[in-house]
DNA sequence: GATGAATGAGAATTCATTCAT
DNA sequence: GATGAATGAATTCTCATTCAT
């Protein structure tokens, strides 16, 4: 009994700790995602309701607390994406995969000032990008051993596209909420083989949005 | 001959506070494109070799610093876009337009962070901004007039695209280049007539990135 | 039976607590040994593996701490003394009681810095302290008495000298590791009586550092 | 007259700052010297009647502050020293030169805590304490010349139980003022020749203390 | 009794903007 | 008109101490 009685105050505690780390992350999301990165870590204190010596104590570094908030959404980036790389029809998948990275960057002003910034090449978001990259790279190949997409367009040149996509999405959101939307099925539209005209540089290498493999090697 | 004198130390204050204002400008423009405009106007006051309160004197807000930095790109930009415009074949015409378009948001940290800003709203900035669009829309309507672009794709379209992957350029020089030249081909090849779907929304009414006019409406 | 129960209850938290307290005291005597004391109550309670509550228990300040941990060195400090105090040659044990005394200060960061400063002069300290002077002034007396050590000198001159050397000791102890020895070996041999000359000030009261007592007057 | 008007205000612009600067340093000189180094920037600020930003303008880190404070001490110290290093009896010149040595850590609780930390390895700080150096050390080659100190006595030595002497003195002078003039004058009545006894150690080399030279390498 | 969590009170530092010369 | 100086208002981060479990 009196173990139980034990238990259940420490488990009580960490309850009670990790309901706090709850309200910290999901106030920090809302403020980053909101105001972006430069937001305050006392603005996010006082929407948690917390001080800010608390926000420090479990994330030592503003920086921490970012990267954090970021690896947040990409969990769930990746639950989505799997979901979506798991679509029969290979066109289908490939969009889809692709839309929810993109709305990953329109739907947090945070996420979208991080692309190509040193928050977005933490190890453990590293990581989850890797697992996101997988995903989109099956997905891509699918599509492109069907001939139903140019065969010299990268993971990387997509990635990229989708970033870009999100990122003015994301600016432009207040102004025009689905002009996004329009300039992602413009390029999906472009993607046809039948029109595909030699690209100029060297597929791109870049480790944050899809890597070349092998396979691409026998391609280039 | 006493007003003379006046005049003349007027005037030659004035020729050295011009002076000292382009010097501010260039000073201002080189920094905030490395540095992005969270750059401190006393950065900007020592690359100038001027002292901070000049700076304040000429441009009483930080932002109007930015603004008018912004402003001065912009007005290169109006230039390079007319020329661009005045390229006889209408497909080349319209790649010229559009990638001195994105060049400035890959050469201009400031200028890719303020897209969608309140910096981008100002009334000078979107004076010049119509400029810009005119070529533009006059550059897209021969490409769509000569059947080599898909009908539906509007200027907005297009700029959100050039500004998107002009973002992610700058973001990315650094580690890749040329990584969004590939983009931008892409884009490009994809707006053929003969594979265009019907796109989802309305098309976008963006002032900041191509308005429709009168005139376009009957188009729609 | 419950009486008992209740007494074998606390007599057990006794012993962990006690344990507990050795583990702190041990934890901080090392921390502030090394770190001096300007570091963390937080550090101490992680190298005891204890929580920081659990120290501030026991003892309600930091400074309370501090001063633990010093009386527990001047504890070690009385034994080490007396030791030497025994020694039957006067002139070695004047010089090993002298050294111990040196030693506390090069080996333990927190102690040389708190030379001088009120954790200094507090009354359980002072206790201790009264009893390593009363070894010391033995010892002194004893080689006085001896004529190997000239007469003006004070037991308070030279625990100031000890203080003094063991401070640098351990201020450069990293640089230069024994330096201080021959600065101790400097001055004692600098003792004896027959050069002595006359010193300028009035003998030195400093309760902290050898007290002269009533007993001593007579000689004064 | 328009020049010199304007060189008049350029002055006096100049002349204010430096005022404000001389207030900045004074008022550091006295919190350091009274309260240590870990008296806060803004406790200086205050006592100097300045904002705390006005003190950072000027030493980007308080590091930088209170590098140029103890700088302040020691460029009195060169002077002291010269003054004293001139007399003409070599005792009394190495007693003088030493004594001012040993009053810079009395009279200031920041020069004092700083002995052996990095603030006391600062390149200019070097040069100062270089220049000292070079007096103390003619100043003793004068006295064991004369075959008035024990020749294997150091500077680094001398200069050593000068900081120690210091150091406590600092410490004490609340509670004993002069109790350290006691132990100086130990000290110096037991350098004299005749009761040398072997040194243990090999001579100190510490650049901060009095370095060895050429010279003092047929000694050893 | 023990503990991890929470926090208020600082501390250093930065910066846009205003002032005095 | 120009300038360096001054500063108030933030901002990130630390830490001794208190609280809730």
């Amino acid at each position: 009994m009196i173990d139980m009685d034990a238990e259940k105050g420490i488990d009580n505690l960490r309850a009670d700790a990790q309901r706090n780390l709850a309200r910290i992350l999901t106030a920090a999301s809302e403020v980053f995602a909101e105001q972006g990165g430069e937001a305050s870590v006392a603005t996010v204190a006082e929407r948690a309701g917390v001080g800010t010596a608390t926000i420090f104590r479990r994330f030592p570094t503003k920086d921490d607390l970012l990267a954090a908030v970021i690896e947040r959404r990409f969990r769930q980036l990746v639950e989505d994406t799997r979901r979506a790389a798991e679509i029969e029809q290979p066109g289908d998948a490939l969009r889809q995969v692709m839309l929810v990275s993109v709305a990953i960057y329109v739907e947090d002003r945070l996420v979208a000032e991080a692309i190509g910034t040193p928050l977005f090449r933490r190890p453990r978001l590293r990581e989850l990008q890797a697992e996101v990259t997988a995903c989109k790279e099956q997905a891509l190949r699918r599509v492109q051993e069907a001939g139903e997409v140019r065969p010299d367009v990268t993971l990387a040149d997509l990635s990229l596209l989708m970033a870009a996509i999100g990122f003015v999405g994301q600016r432009l959101d207040a102004d025009a909420p689905d002009a996004w939307r329009r300039c992602y099925h413009i390029v999906f539209d472009g993607l046809r083989p039948e029109i595909a005209r030699p690209l100029s540089g060297a597929p791109v290498v870049l480790k944050q949005f899809g890597a070349r493999h092998d396979s691409d090697a026998s391609r280039s």
